[in-house]
DNA sequence: AAGAATAAAGTTACCGATAACGTAACATCG
DNA sequence: CGATGTTACGTTATCGGTAACTTTATTCTT
């Protein structure tokens, strides 16, 4: 074993004058060898700083990869950012690699991220997206594996679901705005309203004013990704029309944040003029002059917990299908 | 070839009746087969549905992965994640996958993440972090594969470079803070001032400092990871301390709009009483009553450069080994 | 038209780990 | 004490591509 070729198992074994397979068998903690093997394996691993071959490994028979697909929406959100920190950090405690996606809220985007993991056989999926392609449905049915579908609850998962309704969401910030006393709200979405999560916080927040008797009195639904210029140039938008809401609703918290400012420099009060909400717990929310009204969303917890279930899925181990992620309406001071 | 196990090469080979190295040259686009070959191929691979296997690609001879590892500082930034969305697609958009990975700004968690990712064999690496431990170093040297260093530029890259000067962005800084009259500057910093990129800015800003004969008047470095809530908090200790600045800088500017916060909150007027600037050129910073005198980055175009220059590499193509991404300084009117 | 050059294939030998199976040595038990 | 586990290994086949090499067919040259 010459200094530039790295060690194989077969080198660690024939340096110890056993099998591969027995130092395959140390290495991975499976049974059938002595404690005397153990430790001279291990010792021999050590001292020749011998790096396994996953690839190798992934590559015989199958059930053998340690590989799991990730998909969100985004890789720019902080929530994401931080659901996909917990999600790397927890699979990697538990000894899986991840391989990360973002479909932009495009199934078709999706779709084609799939057909490229799926290359790589992977041992799972974890994806984040309210809708799939029927190219993606066939995909995940082909491959075979356990798929988790978080943040978003669906009815009816294709495997297994961890996440929270945004519908419920959406539900709950419409009863909140309506006992504090507004009865003229307006919406101030993003992504023109696709099917996307945020879509469904819009439509429960719809039932919710319905609930109470009342309806929107106007909305703008832009087109853009949402963000702080989304939220800014949307609300500006909003009050142009002389509707005069008294409260707002808003996409997520950045667009609420962006209203915030637009509102502000537009000498509107917040909240005795104009009330406003927004949704996902941003830190930056919290700074504001008043603390602004959201809903929090424990995104490590979420990440945490899904790993942990999805692994618990591939390993055999009992999971409950769906496992529903509590989320928290921060009243603030901003309606 | 029964419905339920997926095709292979030799599949498609076989019912063409031709070799399996064949049907490899024409879907990797190499030389040495007919046109009504091609034809032939693509159409079986179209009607069967086939699916590479890129493990068994990448497994065999070395040289074959399409394995890209991509190391950031954390994935909760939107700087890093508009960066990884650019890398991500421009790599996929050349043939490449993408594992990645964040290191919370530690050596360590840098090397351990190296050392998984070695396991897969990947073609290439791409690492955003100021210093890399020993360990990381002789990982890469094993590995023996290119390697593309980005955000900061170093004085002497391992294999590539891709970014810019953060201690000049300090520098260009402390050079308009003081043209614009501020004598008594304060910082704000983050992470405990390790030797991260912020940190080299923080070097520069002193320097640029030192050449107009001034010096920091009061500095403020909090232990935490940067954040909206950290610069609130360090501004309102760092006025505690009486030490009246004219102006703060602050490490990014997620930590300027916090701070921004905390002084519109304790009533002092910004600029006329005390200028802010940050860095990072974030979109929240465009929509405060003053838009943030900051440094753009552009990081979908260091994204897109670094992908392609690792790639270039990767073929043998000529590369520079150091490519400059300039950054704009955003006069803002917070100063 | 013979020989050289080139194009279009086919053949072979792996890459490194693991599942499945085989087996020798030893323990256990009725 | 023979029959039957159990433990601790060893052996073999194999996953699906690809580099390197070889062979065959075709075209070109003089």
């Amino acid at each position: 074993m010459d200094k530039h070729s790295k060690p194989s198992l077969e080198d660690i074994a024939r340096n110890l004058g056993v099998s591969k397979m027995t130092v395959s068998r140390v290495l991975r903690g499976a049974s059938g060898f002595s404690d005397t093997t153990r430790d001279r394996v291990m010792q021999e691993v050590a001292r020749t700083g011998y790096l396994p071959n996953r690839l190798a490994a992934a590559f015989g028979k199958s059930g053998t990869s340690t590989l799991i697909g990730v998909c969100v929406p985004r890789l720019t959100s902080p929530l994401f950012g931080s659901l996909l920190e917990a999600v790397n950090q927890t699979l990697a405690r538990l000894g899986y690699q991840t391989m990360i996606g973002s479909h932009n809220q495009l199934p078709d985007e999706e779709e084609a991220w799939l057909r490229t993991l799926a290359s790589w056989k992977p041992a799972a999926v974890m994806l984040a997206a309210r809708t799939h392609s029927k190219g993606t449905l066939r995909l995940l049915r082909d491959m075979g594996v356990p798929v988790a579908e978080i943040w978003d609850l669906t009815t009816k998962p294709i495997d297994l679901a961890i996440g929270f309704s945004h519908f419920d969401n959406g539900l709950e910030m419409a009863r909140c705005m309506m006992a504090t006393g507004h009865k003229k709200i307006g919406y101030v979405g993003a992504l023109g309203n696709r099917n996307t999560s945020g879509h469904l916080r819009y439509q429960g927040f719809l039932r919710g004013m319905g609930e109470g008797g009342a309806a929107l009195v106007v909305e703008e639904i832009l087109q853009d990704q949402p963000g702080f210029y989304a939220g800014y140039y949307g609300t500006e938008t909003m009050l142009a029309r002389n509707k005069e809401p008294d409260a707002i609703y808003y996409h997520d918290d950045e667009m609420a944040i962006g209203g915030y400012a637009y509102l502000t420099k537009a000498g509107v009060r917040v909240p005795d003029d104009i009330g406003i909400a927004g949704w996902g717990g941003m830190e930056a929310a919290s700074i504001l002059p008043r603390r602004l009204t959201t809903t929090a969303i424990p995104t490590t917890r979420l990440g945490k917990v899904a790993a942990e279930a999805l692994i618990s899925r591939l390993r055999g181990d009992p999971v409950d299908d769906v496992t529903i992620i509590p989320t928290r309406l921060v009243p603030g001071s901003t309606i």
